[in-house]
DNA sequence: GGCTCTCGTTACCGTCGGAAACCACGTATC
DNA sequence: GATACGTGGTTTCCGACGGTAACGAGAGCC
């Protein structure tokens, strides 16, 4: 599911899950930054990673994100134009909570359907 | 910041980043897990971590966890009746998310301001 | 009788996300 | 020359969600 932005509610000023959450709050923020974080990829390739995300929310979200300094926006003078997006240095940072929630995300899937895990082809090789 | 519910779009059935935004997912989620992990707290004493959720959504935070197995909701015969809520095992499994979570703010915090961490009173004793 | 505390519910409104259409530009194909 | 496609978006409309404020019952206190 989803993270939604906070508008009106500013964050505490010194709490650390708050420092955090507003960074990587807001709808599919932590997918996009799931998929970022094996290296730069362009607007397209972000789409096809995550399937259900629309056009328009991704837009926003490349744009909070270069906003707050997560990520980084480069224009590349192709033709038709590629722009690529690529994690900050404050945006590697935020990839061990990333990481993490995949670890948790994959120990329940293990847990829901072990041998479904086991005995799929993209583990075996 | 915050995570948004997605009521439409189903998660991908294998993929570990939408298995755990499934339960992580919603408004003041996070918030909400990480004030639960030191142990059981009452409706009011969550309202007091966490001032600036609002009462109607706390409500409905609470009632999804429930319904998705990641808390437990006691009633005390007590007057006036006091409640109850509880990290399942399932809620307890998420926890290494939220703590990941909580680290990077920490870290992110510290990179901001490192005197006034070290100045801070509540860090010395 | 009034004030407080408990744990919520309700109504209203603004904002955000979802869906689909549309856009300019350049390339490729027919 | 016309059509189609791939780029990286923007625009429009609508429904769902969150924020705010008011209100609720039952009990204790002065």
């Amino acid at each position: 599911m989803v993270l939604r932005m906070r508008t009106k509610v500013k964050a505490l000023p010194g709490c650390p899950m708050s420092r955090c959450m507003a960074l990587l709050g807001g709808c599919w923020t932590p997918e996009v930054l799931w998929s970022l974080s094996d290296g730069p990829r362009r607007f397209s390739e972000l789409r096809r990673d995550i399937p259900a995300i629309s056009a328009k929310v991704l837009t926003g979200r490349l744009r909070d994100l270069e906003e707050r300094g997560v990520l980084a926006r480069h224009v590349m003078p192709t033709s038709p134009p590629t722009v690529e997006y690529e994690l900050t240095s404050l945006g590697q940072e935020l990839l061990p909570a990333i990481r993490s929630i995949v670890e948790v995300g994959s120990r329940l899937l293990l847990r829901d359907s072990p041998r479904l895990m086991i005995a799929s082809p993209s583990l075996r090789g």
